[in-house]
Order: C-alpha cells, then structure tokens, then sequence
DNA sequence: TAGAAACTTGACTATTTTAGTCGGGTATAT
DNA sequence: ATATACCCGACTAAAATAGTCAAGTTTCTA
C-alpha cells in the first residue's frame, strides 16, 4: 500500500505555491528547484490542477501558478482527485451487482476494505492546504 | 494508493481458514477454490505466514493449514507485516537524518505523510480477524 | 519588435512493482 | 504405493509509475 508520486508531489507543490503565492504567480520552474521534483512532470501535474479549478495559470514572462481559492478551502482531497490518486482498497468493483471474484456474493472481507477506503478519504477530506503551511517548525 | 492483492489475499485467505478451521487443517487447495485465488500464490503467502508464527502448517495427506492462535489475537496489521504488506505514505526516508528530496530539511508535506502512516495503520491495528468473521450477513 | 520566460499538449519510454506461473522437491495418511 | 498437501526457489508477463521529449503558444520586457 503505497501512495504514489504523483499525489506527493501535487501536494508538495501546491504547498509551497501556497507558501510563496500571495503576491504574484509563482513558476513551476521555482517549484521544481525548491522541491526537487522534476519540471516536466510538475507541467502534467498543473495542467490537471488547472482543469479542476485549483489553480489558476498566468502565461507568459512573469507568469506561474496561483491558487485559485484559499488555502483553507482546498482539500488534500481535492487535490488527489485532480490528479486522479485514488485511494483503491479494491479489486472488486464497488458498486457493483455482481460481487467480487466473479462470485455472485461479496467476498468476505469486502465490508473491510469498505471501511478502510472511507477511513482514509476522511483523512484527506479533514485536512486543508492552510494546515499544512501552518504547521509550527517546517524549516524547507 | 492502492492496496495490493498481497495484502488482500492475505487477509481473505485467513478468513476463510478462521472460518473453517475449528476441526481440521484446512488446505489451500479449497480456499484457493472458494476464494478464486490462484493455489500457487497461496502457498508464498502461507509461506510467509508460517514463518510469522500466524498459522501452523500440517504436512501429508489431510493436511493444511491452522490458526496459531485465536481469531481474536490475530490481528491486520500482524498479517500485513508476515506477507510485507507495509504502508507506504513517503518516498523520503522516515528516520534519516538527510531529510528528503536530497535536502537537508524535511520536506514541507513529511509530518503529513507521518501523520497518514499512523493513522492507516492505526486502522489495522485494530482490527482482527475475528472482527472480520463475525460481521452480520456475510454470505460467502 | 525580437527574444526570453513560462505555460500547453500529446506522445513516448525506461523502470519498477505486482501478480502469477512453473518445476521440482518432501512428508504423511490411507 | 500413491495421492494429497505442504515446501521452496526461480522465472516471467503484465501493468503501473515516473519521467522524458518535442513542438508548440502566449506575453512581458528591453
């Protein structure tokens, strides 16, 4: 169970936009040195943030990335979604009629991972942008 | 974030066993037909089990495997770690002194990922098996 | 108005992980 | 004896992931 790249870095990078946006757009180029992450694959990542409303692009020279509301109401959730890291506990389709393993019922531990999935999107519905730019003694 | 079939065979599989096993050694042969899990994966997962002190194996004909212990006494998280299920929030290392991305600092989202670890985790801890078996209207 | 900075977009590829297979064992109940 | 079941290591196909590349367009600034 691993969460992949693609979720830390969006988080990682709307965090530090987060951190150093107020006054003007900030460039992915700027990101990617701060954070390490490489500049092609932050443009994917924006072009999904962009499409989902989280961000909002200004082109040209001085241009970047701002947020596209404020801290407090972007979601860890939302931006996961955007990106399309979803939590899978899963095989089994969710929803459907036919039950998992090709059986016709639910496999017996279907209601856990149920539970497991939930558990964790609460996590990530609880927790804001706004919380983690504001937690006491990140020194990066 | 996904959770891999490793984990989720791991768990199925026992659950079956718990459920079957009071009077005999249960063979992978019949889980691996009433789950739909192939009998070849089985075995390196019981392998594993095994060596975890999770289940006590039976050799020759009638034979299979057993509980080590309670259904109550067993719980997600020891399964998890016998089949190296593990949770993985971070690329970063958790306890190095490097920090992460190759920084000297700990990266702006590290103490989110820390705190996420700990919380699915949680989750695993306190679940056993039993609480799995004994769920109402489970029909497989 | 030229050029540089920065976003836009799609396609491509190497690497890694995962899931599953295969083959040849050994033990034991009947 | 022989069938059933555990034991164990090596191998492989497929999928997912992470990252690269190339060729744009827009806009600021000198």
């Amino acid at each position: 169970m691993k969460l992949s790249s693609k979720g830390r870095y969006a988080v990682m990078a709307l965090a530090d936009l987060a951190k150093f946006e107020p006054n003007e757009p900030v460039s992915l180029r700027d990101i990617s040195l701060r954070q390490g992450i490489s500049l092609d694959y932050l443009e994917q990542l924006f072009l999904k943030l962009k499409k989902n409303n989280i961000v909002i692009s200004v082109r040209g020279k001085k241009g970047g990335y701002v947020l596209s509301k404020k801290a407090t109401d972007i979601k860890i959730s939302d931006i996961f979604f955007a990106v399309q890291e979803k939590v899978q506990t899963m095989g089994c389709e969710k929803e459907s009629k036919k039950g998992c393993n090709g059986k016709t019922v639910k496999c017996i531990t279907h209601n856990l991972w149920d539970e497991l999935e939930e558990y964790i999107n609460n996590f990530f519905k609880n927790k804001s942008l706004e919380d983690l730019i504001n937690q006491p003694k990140i020194n990066n």
